[in-house]
DNA sequence: CCTTGACCCTCCATCTACTGGAAGGACCAT
DNA sequence: ATGGTCCTTCCAGTAGATGGAGGGTCAAGG
């Protein structure tokens, strides 16, 4: 199969694909003419990456993930860590965009939007200049 | 004022004072030995920068701010419209984490974490795989 | 006068996870 | 033979810094 029907078939773009065969989580067979040959089970690696990428696992999250798929010795345990892990950093993301939410809802709030220059976001800003 | 003294009173590493240099964001005087300078109104700006930056403005919106900031034929309504499409990111961004936070949140719940491989989190990047 | 240490400078490389594009080969239909 | 659509590799660029090499500057101490 070549690498745009693979693309197709796993949701990611042939230039991603082309990537992480770069990075080493894929190895494609190749064609006589030096074209890339995906098997099923490539598909199944480059699905499995989609979707951890898509819960925001990096690359290399995603590798070791890749690598506990494969290993018949790994424990939930294992898995369950990196999770957790992942989790952690959501979470802490999460509340730092949520703090940021509320600051801006409330600037823009008290901020009238007309045409006149006085702007309570500005201030905002400029403020901590000053204290 | 040299540049590891506003660098402390602006809350900014020495090396993003010399990158925001770089992108235009500041320009410093310098000293006669090529030192640069900084007034008050540059660490005025880079505080502004700063807390800009903490919002989650982009650079390129912190330089269009800074822009309306020093103009006085601003309207708060070009703020404001500033402010709301970057609100409206945050609210992106926070909607597509919390619906990772969500599918991880569960995942790991229904882990047993324990010494079996059986893991219903690598079973589920798997199964995109196959569906 | 010399050295030591703490600054400062510029320039280049690195990070994440791709994405875009150039230059050229392969293949299929007309 | 020619056009169009694939494929290949390699290089550059994105955002926003950050780290480090290599070297200049300056004040204090001996």
């Amino acid at each position: 199969m070549n690498i745009s029907e693979a693309g197709r078939r796993a949701g990611l773009p042939a230039k991603t694909i082309r990537f992480y065969e770069d990075i080493g989580l894929i190895q494609p067979a190749r064609m006589g003419n030096g074209y890339r040959d995906f098997s099923e089970e490539d598909l199944h690696r480059l699905a499995f990456l989609r979707r951890a990428r898509a819960l925001g696992f990096s690359v290399e999250e995603c590798r070791q993930l890749l690598g506990l798929y494969q290993d018949r010795t790994r424990t939930s345990a294992d898995v369950k860590r990196l999770a957790r892990q992942h989790l952690q950093r959501v979470d802490d993301q999460l509340a730092e965009l949520q703090q940021m939410r509320a600051t801006l809802a409330h600037l823009i709030q008290a901020c009238s939007g007309d045409q006149s220059p006085d702007c309570p976001i500005l201030a905002d800003l400029a403020q901590s200049a000053k204290g």
